[in-house]
DNA sequence: ATATTATTAGAACGAACGTTCGATTTAATT
DNA sequence: AATTAAATCGAACGTTCGTTCTAATAATAT
């Protein structure tokens, strides 16, 4: 999955190159977290990645592929763990649980893919953005149908909704998110859990 | 207020000015929301604002100092209308409809001023960082207060936290919020106050 | 060892950027 | 009508940007 797009697809005789196509990246994630992906130099990207700078355009054709390929394998993999995830819970409650626990630990283990893609979708284009798009798809409906089963009949919660306001909340933790600060990851899943386990009760 | 650190402060003669001001803010913000602050060119301001590229800098002498201006524009009047709203509601429960509220009728009218006040906030630095800063911090005190009231005494959901996964939900917005699709910004309303109030009666 | 392919490096390109400056026009004051 | 100040304009500046090209190196295969 994560030579997709790039430039030298399958005959892999030296092993250098997913090393390289790794480091990029990170790099990569690293500089746009940080600098936003236009204020992101390709320069210093290449410079974090202990590459020249035409080496970048060895593996990707251009700035805004290295951000795709960015957000493909962080959404991929992050809807991929989910499954796997859901698989194991079963009832409404712990599903949603799996839902959250998910989120966050993938967050709090590759923080600045995670900013990247909830910062700058929109800094994609054309088949890019689509792309992406549709893995976002993926996503959102999987959360929003584990929520449909948390409404109880008498309730009065749209799952779109909840789904969104979820997102949001989840979404936002970049901006605060401090690891010194907030240790405790589960605790803050497990408020994250009750408040809305409880608020999507509501009637 | 407009004015703050712009060129030419005070002796006004000329009406035009404040005119001018508004319309390069207003133009300001709608680049700024569509192309982000490091993509979005002064020229294209400038264009969008009927002046030439040099006329911006005799209101702001920088890029960055117009940034500030838009958000400390947006977010003191955020802050502001929000004070006048909590006066006139005396129940936590009307408290905290009058934060929803105030937030999201807010974002329908100004969404592209709350969408650069969202995403934009690390594009400042060093005092007019610091500046936005505090009154974030204003808003984030006057919305965690008001959850606190909210949070029944055998509760157990912190109320920081409760704060911030709110702020997610609201900031959130502008990443899928449709006039069209979304006609009824109160029933919206409502089904988040409704979530959060439940939510954070959980034990 | 030689040939072949994969990978990197360096220099250069035109384009776009934020900002400055002096001249010019417009409006207000006397 | 003459004077002064406010507001706008056009041209130009130095920089940085993404991207490309060609040549050189490193690794593999014959």
């Amino acid at each position: 999955m994560l030579e997709t797009n790039t430039k030298s697809p399958p005959v892999r005789r030296n092993r250098q190159y997913e090393k390289r196509l790794g480091s990029i990246l990170k790099a990569a994630s690293e500089v746009i977290a940080d600098d936003g992906f236009e204020g992101a130099s390709v320069r210093k990207v290449a410079a974090k990645a202990g590459i020249g700078l035409s080496g970048i355009y060895y593996y990707f054709k251009s700035k805004d592929e290295m951000l795709f390929a960015l957000q493909e394998n962080t959404f991929s993999s992050l809807v991929e763990s989910l499954e796997e995830r859901l698989k194991q819970a079963h009832s409404p409650a712990d599903k949603l649980k799996a839902v959250i626990d998910n989120h966050l630990q993938f967050f709090s283990q590759q923080m600045d893919d995670l900013k990247v893609c909830s910062h700058e979708i929109e800094s994609l284009s054309g088949t890019y953005y689509n792309e992406i798009l549709k893995i976002r798809r993926d996503y959102y409906r999987l959360v929003r149908d584990v929520i449909i089963e948390n409404i109880p009949r008498s309730g009065c919660i749209d799952a779109n909704l909840a789904a969104l306001f979820l997102f949001g909340s989840l979404n936002w933790m970049y901006m605060w998110y401090d690891r010194k600060r907030n240790p405790d990851l589960e605790g803050l899943s497990n408020q994250l859990l009750k408040i809305f386990l409880e608020g999507m009760k509501a009637t």
